[in-house]
Parts: C-alpha cells; structure tokens; sequence
DNA sequence: ATGAAAGCGCTAACAC
DNA sequence: GTGTTAGCGCTTTCAT
C-alpha cells in the first residue's frame, strides 16, 4: 500500500503539500497539484480512512439502531435517513436491536469507542436513564420512537392524533367494543394509546381489559391476536392493530375463519405499507411518512455534528399522521 | 477524552500493560490487571477504534451493496449476512446503489481507502471487468447476483433450475402463451431466463418478442407490464414475473381490471416474500433463501479474511430453489 | 511480568 | 507556496 510519504517522495515534494492536494486546499501551484494527482495515480495511492480518522477525530460514521430489517416501515425510515446521509458524505452502520435491551445498550459502546459520530434511534428499548449517559460521547437523535423525559433532538409523528383520528373513524362506523393492540412503554406507545382513549372516552365506550392485547408487532403476532379474539365471549366488532403487518395477518386470518372484514370485524392497520393497498380487502391505515422523518433526523444529526444545534436539548420535530379508509373498516 | 496513556500514568504502569489488559493478553499479574480495570472504569475510558483500526490494518467493518433497502427480499439477504457478522463482531455499512453503475464502483472506493475489510455484493450493475480491478485491495464476495467470469467467491441460487420448475409448472398448468419478465444482464438473469427457455422449447412452445418484458423489478413495473399485457393481441395467458412485489401488484390490477387470477391470467411469482401468501389470490412463487445466502456468503468472507479460503478464485456455493404453488397460476 | 520506544498514515501549526 | 515536525491513540517488538 502507498501512503503519503511514497507521493511525497516521489514527487520530490513534502507530505505536507501531498496532503494539501488530496484535501483541495488552497495555496497549491497548479503543476505541483498535477504533479501529485498523477503520482498517486502512478502508484496507486488511495488515503488511509483509519489514519484520517484517527487524526479528524471523526469518521462520518452513523450508527441507526432498528428493530428488524424485515419490518419494511423500519426499512422506510433507514431509506429516508441514508438518502440525506448520502448526500453529505456519511455512511450509515446498521444495529439491528431485535428489540433486545441489552442489544441497544451495547451498540451504544460503538459511540463510547468512537467507531461512529453519533446515533440515530429509530426505536427505544431501554429506559431514557440508561441512554442518557451516552448522550456525553455524541449526538443522539430519536427518530420515530421517543421518550417524553428524553435530552435530546427528536422527530416524530403525531401518535396522539394518529390513533384518535383512526380510532374516531371506527366509532363513527359504528363500533362500539373495539379492541386494541399495544406494544412497548415508549412515549410512542403511551401516546398511542392515549389518542386511543381520547377517542373512547369522548364517545362514552368502554374497552374491556381483554380487549387489549400486547406485544405486537409481526404477523405471526397478528395471526395470534385474532386466534385469541375469537375465544372472547363478548367479541369486539373492530380492532386498531398499531401496524400493517399485525392487521395484514389478521385480515387473512379472520378471511379463512369465514369471517367478513370488515363486517364482522373491522381491522385498522398502521403505517401505510405498500401491502395495505394490495390485499383483499384494501387496509384502512394510518400513513406515517417514515422516509420523511428518516430525513429530517438525518439533517438535525448534520447540525448537531457542526455545532448549528444543541444537541443536549429536548427539541421536537412533529410531523402529522393522516387516515388512509380503504376497505377493512 | 481519557487516552491509554491517561490509565497508564493513573495507574503508574506503562502503556504496554495496559494495552495487553485491554486485549486480554496472558502474562499480566492479576492484581495489575484489576488495577487496570479500576482505572479504566474511574477514567472513563474507552479504547478509540480509529487508533486502532490504524495500528492493526483491520477495521472490522464489511460493505454490502444492496439495490433497494425497501426491496424485503434484499433486507431479507441483509438479515441472514448481519446475524454471522453480529456473531463474528463485524459490523455492516449500508450500500444503496439504487441500481446504478456509478455508484456500485463509488462504493468500492470504500474498499481501496481500506474504510471497510471487504465487499459483498447482493446485486451487481457493472460487468465483471470493471470490478475486477478492486480484488486486489481486499475480499468481495458476490451473493445471490453474479456473473459467470467472476474470480471471487460466489454464494448463489440455481436459477437455471428455479425458472425451469416455475416454466415447467405453468405449461403443465396447460398455458402455451407464456410472457417473461427479465432483469439486467447479470449471471443471475441469463441463468434464469436459460431455465425459462429450456422449459419453453422442451415442450416445443414459442414466445413471441412482445411477450418478453424488460427492467422489472417494483410494483409500479408489475403495474405497467399488466397495462402492456391487455394491449397485446395475442394475449398470453400466464406470466413469469421474476419478483413477488411485480407479482402482487400485477395480481392486483388484473383483478381491478376484472380478469380471474389465475383462470384469465396465471401469475407466477419469486422470491416467496411474506406478501406472497397475504394477497389473494395466494401468490404460487419460487421460494428463495435470502437469509441463508446472506449468512453463508458472511461465513465465506470471514473465512477469506483469516485466509481459511482464497479470496481471487471462482468458487461457488449454490443452493437450490424450489417451487411453492398456491393459487395465483 | 513489565517497560521503552518505534511507528501505523495522516494533518496542521508553524516557519520560511 | 512549500517544508518540518509534532502528534492523533494504539500495538508490538525488543529489552530486562
């Protein structure tokens, strides 16, 4: 391998002046530029990142913490993030946290040995007391997930809004024993179910503690779900699934039980996933632009790195959800 | 930022000693290796990995290029690569090359600048000519796409026999008109469109010009080649898509456009994505095991790093495909 | 078992 | 406009 010091020789000249060409710094004679450009082509001369790194102490490196890359809105968000990681010189490392604690909090280690510039969560697993620590060593930005008593940068969707707005479509069809799916205690999911609640209590309902499953996030989840919603004496008539996936599974599910969605039971999904509009019938849904919210976690990432945002400071971006009707309500 | 040196003076020990604590070397007293350890943990300190990715020319990093991260068949092949990494302490860069040529060859300039200790390629735009030259700086391994003069490890599917059983099954299905939708010109696509034509003359058919469709690959392609399907005269009566997502959403549109799936129009697709068996009709498909290819191609990687396997010979691992039939042909 | 010191490849402050 | 040089933080001979 060629470093530096073999251009510098070669040409006759320092490796400061080789390092001044391969930077496109100023103050450089045109033939000694040329002079260098075509050394390192003689030689086959490529800089060192690790050397770089080691001395910018930065390595346009981020790590973006999801939960699966099979979850095609995780993947939407990672699409939105890498467009604008791209476009200004960053790669992206990919942690996949199988919504394992312990994962999450270990690829934090990659900030703490500064094998990356910062983190971007897209979902939370641990408590923010756990994360906070880390927050010493660079920026972190929650992108999507979030807790309320977070210290940093966060972009997220209106969930409050989401499921009341879904919710109210369904009481408004009619429904009135409507069940509803929950995942974890992030503000995301507390939130959620409070848009939920919003709505029926508004209405006057009541949701029976049966009514309201947890842990849902597959379809392996979905197809659960409705197995166990079945067995209910009193059965609900309409379900918010929190997920496109989890509601997917449960339209087929309840499909091949001989049941008819929406009539005998209304399936809300969430998300917005390009399998919404394809199955039979078409998803009701609550878009969430996930590559919207990539992106602009991605640009506060930027800012905070050149110091143009604090990046120890709660600051919220909230971008709406919107009700997508088709056919399964 | 606490540096070796840092726990070296705090603990009055050379920086030697501490290094070999931090790389759990023998030949260190226990009751220094704890006083280290105290330290270390008093200081805060973390071993910075630029410093020594530098000092040990290796950065436990790998590139995988990948067309599309919202393409689930590729995540799927990025799943079954990052579960060997995680467990063999590599961490993976994200490459979206969006299917263009330009940027497949930028990514391996991460490759030469040693940013990465090698390359797996998931899809590959450029002939093999042009990557070639990149070999000499490091492992790449080509999985699923391919090309048939390629001097590196390969880990692949037989496409030649998954289209020649997919072929097979709609002739004898009956169907005499079959279209096909092909992709670029890689190995991967002259392979599978060989099975297709070994089925096709076997049984003496023919397929007209018109039936063979090019650059499909997403659902807005499985909408448009539906749309040029109605036009033709001499309309075919089943067709191999190459892709579940063209599939779906051909399925989806012949259905609104009134045709029966699969009386008026069988649909064959690949892949065996999760939607495959959501929509309906279920979607009759050749079943790929992108987590296995993934994880099998990592395996071989890691064994070119430690020089278990050569990196510049042609091998290839092939693993077979085999046909699902559910409802859609 | 431990330490001294060289050096991985690069950048930037400083000198001229 | 160009060169000298001191590190960035770590690992690894080579001593002892």
């Amino acid at each position: 391998m060629a470093t530096i010091a073999d251009v510098a020789q070669y040409t006759g000249l320092s490796s400061a002046t080789v390092s001044r060409v391969i930077n496109n710094y100023p103050h450089v004679s045109k033939d000694k530029r040329k002079l260098v450009h075509d050394a390192m082509k003689e030689l086959g001369y490529f800089p060192n990142t690790s050397a770089r790194n080691l001395r910018n102490r930065k390595t346009n490196l981020v790590a973006v913490l999801i939960p699966r890359l099979t979850n095609p809105f995780f993947t939407l968000i990672l699409d939105g993030i890498e467009k604008v990681a791209e476009a200004n010189g960053f790669q992206l490392i990919i942690c996949q946290t199988k919504s394992s604690k312990k994962k999450e909090l270990d690829f934090l280690n990659l900030l703490q040995t500064k094998q990356v510039d910062g983190v971007i969560f897209t979902s939370i697993e641990n408590e923010w007391e756990e994360i906070e620590p880390f927050t010493a060593h660079g920026p972190i930005i929650l992108c999507n997930e979030y807790h309320h008593n977070a210290t940093v940068p966060m972009v997220r969707l209106d969930q409050v809004q989401g499921s009341y707005l879904g919710t109210q479509h369904l009481i408004r069809k009619g429904h009135t024993r409507i069940a509803y799916c929950m995942g974890s205690t992030s503000g995301l999911s507390t939130d959620r179910r409070r848009g939920f609640f919003n709505a029926i209590e508004e209405a006057g309902l009541e949701v029976k503690p049966e009514w309201i499953f947890r842990d849902t996030y597959t379809m392996e989840d979905g197809k659960r779900v409705f197995i166990e919603l079945l067995k209910l004496s009193e059965r609900p008539t309409a379900i918010f699934t929190g997920g496109d996936e989890v509601a997917s599974a449960m339209v087929k599910e309840a499909r091949r039980n001989g049941l008819d969605v929406p009539k005998d039971l209304a399936i809300l999904g969430f998300d917005d996933q390009p399998i919404a509009s394809l199955i039979e019938p078409e998803l009701s849904t609550i878009y969430q632009p996930g590559d919207e919210i990539g992106a602009r976690a991605m640009d506060i990432f930027i800012d905070c790195l050149n110091g143009t945002q604090e990046r120890n400071r709660a600051t919220v971006k909230m971008l709406p959800l919107s009700l997508v009707v088709r056919q399964s309500t």
